[in-house]
RNA sequence: GGUCCGUUCGUCUAGGGGUUAGGACUCAAGAUUUUCAUUCUUGCAACAGGGGUUCGAUUCCCCUACGGACUACCA
């Protein structure tokens, strides 16, 4: 009697969407296309003091952006809609109310102030104030005045909240996906609120309705909810409705020390924990995947090994071959450290799969801005040639400036290698490559080589000055591809420019 | 403090009553490149501790320690 698959991301307008989010969003995709099932978008703004501008949109291009977008949502309105609990706002009274006139729930006069008294009382004598069977008698509530009172309360206009009147003596046995039984005591749990003074459902609240309404089928989310699992489904019994499957996925952590992974850790630590960059209200800007260069092909793949694996040595997977293989079951359960190298790793991984000529054209740009105009064939060729040293497309340039710009300074280290005699064999070598007509690599190379033996020059003596005439520095891929691609009048040219600079 | 969850190399993890405890990242060494990087090879490195159960426990159970989450009219 297995439902169809429906699940959602149900994340709060609060801010960018944290790295954990996308983490939530993906298993939750996965899930869903594994099953042929829907993933859906619910934005849970029920705390209007909470609302962050900007936000909503943040998350959805983010989502987008990973490549794992939403079958239903903003934008996408099914059936089930509208998909912002702000605009639900009508829905969830009545279903509180309900839950009321069943027994299952009651009106709560006491103030804020007043519970935090009874919190600070709690807490001095070391003790923890909890809101529930043993103290629920003694506060203001429907449950200690009468009917009548209550309802002249609320009629005055006495600001009110509705709890959730917790079943005493009860053991429950819960079920969660991942981390198998759970057994929780009743008597330990409290009457959460359920309906806000403001007219606004809390969470709790408002996730069991709309995940019943929109027949959600799973709940897949953090950890962090894993201690409310009892009050939800103690919810699903009071409605009378049958309750989805739960799995809590466990946290992503910082890197280094000990705790959840916050933003501050990536900007201490210098790695994005956004997929994209975020503009703070205090007019900082904290970095994003996307803007940092990182495909999202890797930050899912990553993404998707932390906490879960297929049992095999695979790393590397498609999103369509992570749909085929993702399975709950295989979710581990501690929470598992942010290891921003590996990230990079997999960057680099896909980096370098990345046709050439799509490079070329980014790298365009970045030639465009240096005044430095080349056919993108010749563009293309160098990417080939340098992109497997790279992790990132911004380091392109870094590593082929020489292609495009001759070189203004020479490495320190390696002119010292330029001896006394180096310029007259320079000299020699630009009269062989005077004569010389085929100037492709290959041909280079045996031409050259032979040169060296006809007259006994050692190697070292001539490539080490000509790669420091040709790049400026001892680095880059082989030298006659580099000759090949400079072609003869440009490697002639800083030939010459390097024996008037280095002799 | 209370409740719940967790604990295999530094990190991500596989494994599971008898294994040389496997892979990946990082790091180191070697090879290739007479360069640098890439790549390849090799190496370093782990079952939190204590009790059980058992012929045998890293694997099952209990306790302790440690870590984490939650403990709001926030989600």
């Amino acid at each position: 009697m297995s439902r169809p698959v429906r699940v959602r991301f149900a994340p709060s307008p609060t801010g960018p969407l944290h790295i954990g989010g996308v983490r939530t969003a993906l298993f939750n995709y996965l899930f869903a296309k594994k099953h042929g099932g829907i993933f859906y978008l619910r934005i849970e703004d029920t705390d209007q003091n909470r609302f962050v501008p900007g936000a909503e949109e943040y998350i959805i291009e983010a989502l987008n952006w990973c490549g794992i977008p939403f079958d239903e949502g903003i934008g996408k309105e099914g059936k089930y809609g509208p998909y912002r609990q702000s605009e639900r706002k009508a829905i969830y009274k009545e279903y509180a109310l309900n839950l009321v006139q069943n027994g299952w729930a009651y009106y709560a006069f006491d103030t804020a102030e007043a519970l935090d008294k009874l919190r600070a009382e709690a807490e001095a004598e070391g003790k923890a104030f909890i809101y529930n069977h043993a103290t629920r008698g003694t506060l203001d509530n429907s449950l200690t005045i009468s009917a009548e009172e209550t309802q002249r309360r609320i009629d005055s206009g006495e600001e009110y909240v509705i709890r959730f009147k917790i079943p005493t003596d009860e053991t429950l046995h819960l079920k969660d996906i991942i981390r198998g039984d759970i057994k929780f005591e009743s008597n330990l749990l409290d009457d959460k609120v359920l309906f806000k003074s403001d007219g606004m459902p809390t969470y709790h609240l408002a996730n069991i309705v709309d995940d019943h309404l929109m027949e959600t089928s799973h709940v897949i989310r953090g950890e962090e909810w894993l201690p409310s699992l009892p009050l939800h489904v103690l919810l699903y019994r009071a409605f009378g409705w049958e309750a989805p499957e739960f799995a809590h996925l466990p946290l992503i952590l910082k890197p280094v020390g000990n705790g959840k992974l916050s933003k501050r850790d990536g900007d201490k630590l210098g790695f994005p924990v956004f997929p994209l960059e975020w503009k703070n209200a205090d007019g900082t800007t904290s970095s994003g995947y996307r803007e940092e260069g990182y495909l999202p092909e890797a930050v899912v793949n990553f993404l998707a090994l932390l906490g879960w694996n297929p049992g095999t040595d695979q790393e590397l997977f498609t999103l369509d071959e992570l749909v085929q293989l993702f399975d709950l079951e295989r979710v581990h359960k501690a929470g598992a450290k942010f290891d921003p190298e590996k990230n990079k790793w997999f960057n680099h991984q896909y980096f370098t799969r990345q046709d050439s000529e799509a490079l070329a054209h980014q790298l365009s740009h970045v030639l465009l801005e240096k005044g430095i105009y080349k056919p993108i064939e010749y563009i293309t060729e160098v990417v080939g040639l340098v992109k497997e040293r790279a992790t990132f497309a911004k380091e392109l340039w870094n590593l082929s400036d020489y292609f495009f710009t001759p070189p203004t300074t020479y490495d320190e280290k390696a002119v010292k290698n330029w001896k006394q005699e180096t310029a007259a064999i320079m000299e020699q070598l630009i009269n062989l490559l005077q004569n010389t007509l085929d100037f492709s690599s290959s041909n280079l190379e045996t031409v050259i080589k032979a040169w060296m033996e006809e007259n006994n020059i050692g190697m070292g003596k001539v490539m080490q000055p000509l790669r420091l005439s040709l790049v400026g520095a001892m680095k880059g891929p082989h030298l006659f591809d580099i000759m090949a691609m400079l072609g003869k009048d440009e490697t002639i040219n800083r030939i010459q420019n390097a024996i008037v600079k280095l002799s």
